[in-house]
DNA sequence: GCCAACGTTGGC
DNA sequence: GCCAACGTTGGC
């Protein structure tokens, strides 16, 4: 059984194209302790949505965690960590922060009630509404 | 060990 | 570009 995530990146620093340019990404620079125990949490194959903060404020498509978390380099490597991810898919139609917002089996959704939490689990349950929203 | 100041994130 | 939320830092 894999896990859900969300994972929050500005389009402009890196996008969903830049990581379907790259086919495997590590996800660096997280400075932060929840979100750092999440990425710890991830396990091989577990299923990621990527969503663009700033510009789009949309989920836009399904990556999967294609290696566990290690130390980040990038920042300070006894503190914090990265793990590596791959692109999936696309959604069909990306999934506006507005409508996630108005619909009610997401009120709970981690990023909704923390906006700041950039790596987030998501429930099965919210994972299937996004789903649904996004195209199936 | 408290808490004010400061820095960063991200929605608007 | 602004600023609210919130995490971190550092003076006491």
């Amino acid at each position: 059984m894999p896990q859900y995530w969300l994972m929050k990146s500005e389009p402009d620093e890196y996008g969903w194209d830049d990581l379907v340019a790259e086919k495997e990404g590590t996800w660096d620079g997280v400075k932060n302790a929840q979100a750092s125990n999440n990425m710890k949490a991830m396990k091989k194959g577990d299923q990621v949505f990527f969503y663009h903060s700033r510009q789009g404020l949309e989920v836009v498509g399904i990556m999967e965690v294609s290696e566990e978390h290690s130390p980040d380099v990038t920042t300070d490597p006894d503190r914090w960590v990265v793990v590596k991810v791959k692109p999936a898919r696309k959604l069909d139609k990306a999934v506006p922060l507005k409508e996630m917002k108005q619909n009610p089996k997401l009120k709970d959704l981690a990023i909704i009630r923390q906006f700041r939490l950039s790596v987030a689990p998501v429930t099965e349950s919210e994972w299937d509404a996004i789903l649904e929203m996004g195209g199936g």
